[in-house]
DNA sequence: CCGCGAGAATGAATCGATTCATTCCGCCGC
DNA sequence: GCGGCGGAATGAATCGATTCATTCTCGCGG
């Protein structure tokens, strides 16, 4: 009963191991005859490779490692759909693995992959995880930085120029007339949200009619954003922003449910509110969200073509950081009366 | 440069490979100035096992695989966390493959999980993948049908009442007025689909004086419910339907999309709506969305659940077919005027 | 008829962790 | 002082696919 192996197909076929790894790996270098045999034999066994001792032996895995913020958020999703798209190109597969903002199930990932020998890893980090990265790199394990420019040349990298996204969030609401800005997002010490910030305090600083203030939240969802909304909609007008930039769209959504729940504030009417990340929900949203639009799969796409250039391009290889250009899309929750 | 392995930390703490290897599985049974010696070693080397070998040697691996229609639909990441959990509780990790509604790549998952000698499979199926699971199955290898009743009880598996469901979505239309209701989902042979518009018409029955229509989709998916959407506005009023019910909640957002962009034809004014999952954002909808929750990571939990039992139980186990109930959350879409 | 070379097939060695029958060691009781 | 006992440590064998140096087989030219 136990799954038949390759000596077990050699010997129904007639032949020897290496001839039946032959038919399985270079078909071209059997004799038709024998090649026929052997393949009979491994249909009639129901022989199926096992690849935990082609990896032993090969020394390398067939797939590769992603670590995500939050597989609850579409971005992510499309993100990984783009990545599992160029691995399959390279008959490889991906392990995804969420490490919902937390540092703990990060490095638990980091482990298992470890462990696993992938070729490679795609990480949206979330904190310093440079260390770690590093021991992986003395193992022969790439990794390349998803979602997040780095300073350091190190690693490769696939991101969108974040501070330009903040800066085109902020510029846009200000256009509309929105001066008093508040940025809801956080923990700040997630790189894409505190660029997206620093975007936005370039942006308000040169229409110096603007302000901006920042409410830091725990994490970047809806839960969390609809917390916010009820705190905001709670403070007297004189005190509450007249626009929002949320860092990402799932925040963008809870503070819509919350702040449209009665009828006393609304968007974009009272508050102008843009998000990020421009998921397929955002114009299906109470109000159409204004957002600000990421190449998600082409993000994902990228950087398994970069891991595989690391992976297989020996010294020559050079670590690309590359960074797209994010896009506004406005809809309707930064409407202007005009 | 190249990885240690249990033989150089063996030689580095001057002990061999048969202690180390207890060190590492059966800390216990080993000398507390042994233990620390190797430990010391390990650590010293930054040795880490290899998860081939292990696997190899021990017969099975340490995942389990799942098999999701549509890794972008939020209820299918809500059911992986749910699996994940309990899956870490037992110490395994969990692979997750997109099958995108697709029969080749769904059957592909399966040959890499097959490959891969995983511990089991969890799998929201297409069509009739009941061959395939057998000779999995025939190899050891436990799989459990998840969001999918089956009458199959070869198979053990976890699902909600989607008959109920559908009886529920369709009643709670008829009882707010609404008579020419249109059933929106596809493609049919999802059995889920199928399931639903089965209490649909059940539901549409009792009451008589409601008709059924069945508008088939391709796809489970915003776009396809925005596609679909266009072609109702289009009607004259005389044809349009006054009551929708979608098969999922993707296809009511785009649905919802699409009605009410124009002032024309509105939600819930003209038609009625209701979704199926109740997902994250169907509360935050351009008008929140009535749908049929279901318990999305319990039943991931409990699949996973199940699947240890089996693969552990031996020949004590008896195949379980569990059912949530679902549950009818009433929002604005299906409101009337009353 | 013999020798040679190209192509096909062979099978032992290998990857690294785990297992388990065996050996080793220290100590107690008689 | 010695037999015996139990706990600790040992290391050869094992899992299954792959590799590659070696052997085998033919066909053909001389």
């Amino acid at each position: 009963m136990a799954s038949a192996s390759v000596r077990d197909v050699a010997a129904a076929a007639g032949v020897s191991v290496g001839t039946v790894s032959n038919v399985l790996n270079r078909p071209e270098k059997v004799t038709p005859g024998t090649l026929g045999r052997v393949q009979e034999a491994i249909e009639r066994l129901g022989f199926v490779r096992n690849d935990a001792a082609r990896q032993l032996r090969g020394g390398r895995s067939r797939s590769i490692g992603l670590i995500v913020l939050n597989a609850g958020n579409p971005f992510f999703a499309d993100l990984a759909r783009g990545a599992e798209e160029r691995a399959a190109e390279a008959g490889l597969s991906v392990l995804v693995g969420n490490s919902d903002e937390n540092a703990t199930r990060e490095a638990a990932y980091l482990d298992l992959f470890e462990q696993q020998r992938v070729r490679g890893v795609l990480i949206s980090p979330l904190g310093d995880t440079g260390p770690q990265l590093q021991r992986l790199r003395g193992r022969g394990i790439p990794s390349v930085l998803v979602d997040r420019q780095t300073e350091n040349s190190t690693f490769s990298s696939v991101a969108v120029d974040d501070v330009a996204g903040g800066y085109l969030a902020v510029s846009h609401l200000v256009a509309g007339g929105r001066s008093r800005i508040a940025f809801v997002g956080g923990p700040l010490v997630l790189r894409q949200v505190a660029d997206r910030l620093e975007g936005g305090y370039r942006a308000a600083a040169e229409r110096g009619s603007a302000t901006l203030e920042v409410i830091e939240t725990g994490s970047l969802t809806v839960t969390e954003g609809r917390a916010v909304g009820e705190r905001i909609r709670a403070l007297p007008p004189s005190e509450r922003p007249d626009g929002i930039f949320a860092a990402n769209d799932l925040l963008a959504m809870g503070l819509l449910q919350a702040l449209n729940m009665s009828g006393d504030v609304t968007v974009p009417r009272d508050i102008g509110l843009i998000g990020y990340d421009d998921i397929a929900f955002a114009s299906a949203a109470v109000v159409p969200l204004s957002s600000i639009k990421q190449p998600s799969a082409l993000i994902g796409y990228t950087a398994v073509d970069l891991l595989l250039q690391e992976s297989d391009g020996g010294d020559a290889f050079e670590h690309g950081q590359i960074v797209f250009q994010p896009e506004l899309v406005p809809r309707e929750s930064t409407a202007t009366g005009a």
